[in-house]
Formats: structure tokens, sequence, C-alpha cells
DNA sequence: TTTACTGTTGCAGT
DNA sequence: AACTGCAACAGTAA
């Protein structure tokens, strides 16, 4: 489910559903999801409080006193609030962690690419330099000339290389393309070899581009919702994605959809020209 | 029934 | 070093 703005707004809804409640019972019932040993996570986490939730790129943080569980929702990871101890039968359920107020946080992923990690508070700084994570996605932290630096200097196609989360973090497949599209950009250009103009629109309309997300609420598409159960409506502002053979909102050209670096990319031939 | 596709990432190859 | 292809998995649509 998630590129940026999803995870920010799970992030939002947990924050306010599960910040202040302690874990009483875990159950891991796909162990494969724990990347640091499911057995290992159930028993350092019964007993802990949730301080706070926190957000870097696409990983989630749960806050955990001295300690940090980390959650990658990959495709379609999701995470849910049960108000009761009693949880309906799921067989895409794979994590259970009982609340003390008598709730239960369910973790559901229908692929089983998502991952949860347990980590001291200590080790998070260099979990995420060794993934290689460049800044968020706001003024103050994404900073123009180093940007400008890195795309220039690299012969990658410019769709994988925003989608590899080294230049800033939180594009997918669908804001990366809807991000080429208003900077009218062809998803295969070479970085090195776009135009100044070009990289200071990416630039721009990455953060503008993610921040409309977020207060969007995400983009629901497939099978996206939130922890409350509800479709985020970013998807209505889509310009491109999932748009094949409609007409582009600035010429009408119909939108072709291609393949780049394995990925379905949407995109004007008209207004995005290599 | 088979095949291709899917808001992701990391690893093994060249 | 940098880039490509593919695997992890399950469901849906053609």
């Amino acid at each position: 489910m998630p590129e940026l703005p999803e995870v920010e707004t799970v992030r939002r809804g947990l924050e306010r559903l599960v910040v202040g409640k302690t874990i009483t019972a875990v159950e891991i019932s796909y162990p494969r999801l724990v990347v640091t040993g499911a057995d290992q996570l159930a028993a350092d986490l019964v007993g802990a409080t949730i301080t706070g939730m926190a957000r870097r790129g696409k990983y989630l943080i749960f806050e955990l006193g001295d300690r940090a569980m980390i959650s990658h929702l990959r495709m379609e990871g999701k995470w849910l609030l049960f108000p009761q101890a009693e949880v309906p039968a799921n067989k895409h359920f794979h994590a259970f962690f009982d609340l003390s107020d008598g709730s239960t946080l369910v973790y559901q992923d229908v692929r089983k690419f998502g991952t949860l990690e347990l980590l001291g508070i200590a080790e998070l700084r260099s979990y995420f330099t060794k993934k290689k994570l460049g800044p968020e996605p706001v003024k103050g932290e994404f900073g123009y000339a180093p940007f400008e630096r890195a795309v220039r200097a690299s012969r990658k196609p410019i769709k994988p290389h925003l989608l590899d989360q080294s230049l800033v973090v939180g594009l997918g497949n669908i804001y990366v393309d809807e991000v080429l599209w208003a900077s009218r950009v062809h998803p295969e250009s070479l970085s090195s070899q776009l135009k100044p103009a070009q990289i200071k629109r990416l630039h721009a309309e990455t953060m503008r581009i993610l921040q409309l997300g977020i207060e969007k609420g995400g983009s629901t598409v497939r099978t996206y919702r939130n922890a409350l159960g509800e479709d985020g409506t970013m998807q209505t502002y889509h310009q491109v994605y999932a748009k094949t053979g409609q007409p582009c909102g600035r010429c009408a050209a119909p939108i072709e959809k291609i393949k780049v670096a394995g990925r379905g990319s949407h995109f004007c031939p008209n207004c995005q020209k290599i």
C-alpha cells in the first residue's frame, strides 16, 4: 500500500489510536514477518509502552521507550486496530498486539512482503544510514544543490533513480509518475541529460505532490485504507497513474503506459519527451 | 488454465 | 561501481 503519503497517514492514525498504551501480549502467526526474530520480539515487547509514532521515508517507527519497532508495509501491509480483544478470523492477519485498554493492534499483509524489526533506539540512526536514504521531501531538509549534483552525476533513467530513495525518500510508482508528468520529464530520460529547469521542477514537484498526498490522506487505488478503514482521496488528483488512453490534462494527448526498469509507467507522449 | 500485472526492496548476477 | 533482473507472495483480470 504505501508510498510516503500513505505511510504518514497511517502514522498519524496510529498516533491517535495507540500512543500511551501498553502491550500486554504479542502473537506472531507468520514468524518470517519479523526479520530480527519473532520469538524475541514477542518476548521483548510484553510490558512495553508505545511512547510515540515516527516515520522515516516509507518506514513506520513504533517508539517503545528505549527500543523501536520498524514496520515496512512494502506492497500491501496494513495496521488495523480492533477495539476489542476478539479479532475476526482472517488468513492475512500475521501479528497481534494486545493493548492495555483491551484493544488489539493487528498487522495484515496479503502478499507477506512487509517486515517488522526490533532495534534499540541507539541503532536507529545507523539502520537508516546503511540503507542510504535521502532527505525527507520537505523544505529545509531537501536541499536543491545536492539533488541537482546527484541527478547530473548519474546515467540512470530518471524514474528508477527517483525510486531508489537515495535522492529523496518517499516516492513510489504512483507518485513518481505524477511528479514526472507535473515536471514534464519523460520517465526514461537519462538523469545526466536533464535540463536545469527540469531538475528544478522535479525538486519542487516532489515536495508539492507528496505534501498534497499527505493532506488528502493518501491515494486509494487498490486496497489501501488507513487504520480507521477510510479511503484516501489523493487518487482524484492523479493526472497519469492508471489513466492510460485518457486525455492529458494539459494537452489532451492520450496518456501512454510503458515499462521502465520493470515498472508500469504512465506519461503524456506530447508533454514528456526525452 | 495460463499469464501478466500489482503504492517495494534487496540481492545475485554482469 | 553501477545497473538489471528477479525473487519474496497472493490475488485479480484478461
